[in-house]
DNA sequence: CTCTGGATTAGCT
DNA sequence: GCTAATCCAGAGC
């Protein structure tokens, strides 16, 4: 697992998709499908480790396998699987999983009306897994958050578009997401 | 110190 | 499609 998060960010990124993030929570499981991820490097004027290692970025520079969280827009936290080798700033953001355990749980913690989906946003599903700065440089190879890789083998459909969100370095193709599945952020791009 | 805007989301028009 | 919500990192002075 450290072989392959030690690479680049956006050779990690769509290799990502089909593993699955595990949180423990109150004793209870919570994990989803990773089925969109986006990359980001320091060499890449999108990503917050572009401009040198800061108290926030400190975590993208560390080991691989570890969590990047950040705030953002007040009130939303997202993570990222710390990639590349020690001390190159870089990293996976998680932008969307398909929920498997512990859906009502989720379903509580977003305390949402609306129908909209539970973890089809980076945001969203830091919100349904209780996710949030108290895991940030968490060893995901550890409880309470840990990321596993497929049970099985199965090759999956990838497709890859621009990223999200974003205002510089806008051209690069470095958002992944598993074809046609329904619980992409955003299906059309 | 002050200012700006963001790897977002929900809810409303 | 539009925008409020609501914090703080980073930049500029």
């Amino acid at each position: 697992m450290i072989r392959l998060l030690s690479q680049p960010a956006d050779v990690v990124a769509p290799q990502l998709l089909g593993w699955r993030l595990v949180r423990t929570f109150k004793g209870v499981q919570l994990s989803g499908m990773i089925v969109e991820t986006e990359a980001y490097d320091q060499s890449d004027a999108a990503s917050h480790s572009y401009r040198g290692m800061t108290p926030r970025t400190k975590a993208m520079f560390g080991e691989p396998g570890h969590a990047y969280i950040y705030f953002t827009y007040g009130m939303h936290y997202c993570v990222n699987v710390v990639t590349g080798k020690q001390g190159h700033g870089s990293g996976v953001l998680i932008r969307a999983v398909e929920p498997l355990e512990g859906i009502e749980i989720m379903h509580t913690l977003r305390n949402i009306q609306s129908k909209a989906n539970l973890t089809n946003g980076p945001a969203k599903l830091c919100q349904a897994m209780a996710i949030d700065k108290r895991l940030y440089g968490h060893d995901l190879s550890q409880p309470p958050l840990q990321l596993l890789p497929p049970k099985d083998a199965t090759k999956l459909d990838i497709t890859a578009t621009t990223r999200v969100g974003i205002s510089r370095d806008t051209h690069r193709l470095w958002r992944f997401f598993i074809t046609s599945n329904p619980y992409v952020s955003l299906p059309k791009h």
